[in-house]
DNA sequence: GCCGATTTGTCCGTATGTATC
DNA sequence: CGATACATACGGACAAATCGG
């Protein structure tokens, strides 16, 4: 059962990707989308949040909810919401592979506990992999998952999604995460497992994932070539 | 005048970054919250969403409000939310300073119109600014205002903030963002004006931001020298 | 395994404030 | 000034998840 904000908004934005309310036009007013919907002013309010928050709409008082979403191009592979790599290949069509080089059980030293946020000597599993898209190695992710949350993790699991396996297998629904991207001098392994040529320098995202309960199951070191890498985002002004 | 939800929202927050609800602990519930604020359910919730949004509590159906936020390192120059350079230098205390390398009025190409979204043949405010942090010049900006929305920018406001000027002058205020990270090869142009030595490529972030009619006021490239950059971020997954 | 208490999640109806035209 | 439309806030009701007895 979906929530019926929740229903609201993907119906309200699925007619502004398919160009029933263009660009710069207005919605319905409020009172007319509650009629239309036949739910209260609150919950259309909240389905408009979400509208606004992720870039479709702006909200002007007194006048309207003017439409700001144009289709955008798709030339190269973009990053946004939590989406695990699988699905951002099915959604861009990029007919990509993955090769697993790393996959094993460790314990989490007093550096890795620093660096990412574990408990010093809780069991993780290590697995670093390089997504290959049209032949060039262009990806190469390093995760460590915390054991207990997500167990059995093996070749063919990672080779496909591991965000998958989580959900669908051990009913662990992935909830929130944080996210840094830097850029960084490609090291010796970057070199090693992907096609760089003479790039030297990496569009790096480094990420913690929590759990539904709030707890730190995962950490990535998502490493990728620049020439094909784009964050996109959008986001709305805070009253000072 | 600022809104209930965001007053507790703040209170709540700040309380979090002073350290009184630790990492992992469980704030007090809703109807203990509630009766603290003297306000409704949904407000507090209002509150609590605002908290979740911006990455500082994971919500547990029937258990409680889990703290999930621990105090980040300061090293590099982070960036998040809509946030002017003056502001995001006086929040980390960067000292830095601005130089002005260009400002004229021009009119939009179409080449300019296809790559930023302005309409051909307006009017538009061009700027160049290098941002120097201890004394380095780091980043390089590029924007483009309309100039029928932000009319007589000198080069004294631009040194400052254009931010501040546009809403405190003019009461244009900036409502919305949308943001594209990409990395990028240093151009002749950025040798030129910022401190590079060896490093050949830049963390550039490209956006547009919109007024609150939806209008769109500003384009900007903003170009970064990778050690010195960080883009933070909250994401939320959605129901599939 | 079941029930009840606690806690968060959703939704409604209404009232009032404020910006735009 | 009034009409329209978005913004905030309240209080109540019920659903759903968790946990302990």
């Amino acid at each position: 059962m979906r929530a019926r904000y929740d229903v609201i908004f993907r119906d309200i934005r699925d007619s502004i990707e398919g160009g029933a309310y263009p660009y710069q036009a207005f919605l319905p007013s409020e009172a007319e989308l509650t009629a239309a919907f036949s739910c209260s002013h609150n919950t259309l309010r909240r389905a408009l949040g979400l509208l606004r928050d992720q870039g479709y709409v702006q909200p002007v008082h007194g006048k309207g909810v003017r439409v700001i979403w144009r289709e955008p191009e798709r030339t190269t592979f973009t990053v946004g919401g939590i989406e695990s790599f699988r699905e951002a290949d099915e959604r861009a069509h990029l007919n990509a592979t993955t090769e697993v080089v790393r996959l094993e059980q460790i314990r989490a030293t007093s550096q890795i506990a620093f660096d990412t946020g574990f408990e010093e000597g809780s069991e993780l599993t290590a697995i670093e992999r390089v997504r290959r898209v049209g032949g060039e190695a262009l990806i190469f992710d390093r995760n460590l998952f915390r054991t207990s949350s997500i167990p059995g993790i093996t070749e063919e699991v990672a080779r496909a999604s591991i965000y998958d396996y989580a959900e669908k297998s051990l009913g662990v629904s992935i909830a929130m995460s944080k996210r840094a991207i830097t850029v960084e001098r490609a090291t010796k392994r970057d070199r090693e497992v992907l096609d760089l040529g003479d790039i030297d320098y990496l569009a790096v995202i480094t990420s913690q994932t929590f759990d539904a309960q709030g707890i730190l199951v995962e950490c990535t070191q998502s490493r990728h070539r620049p020439d094909h890498f784009c964050f996109r985002d959008t986001a709305v002004r805070q009253k000072v």
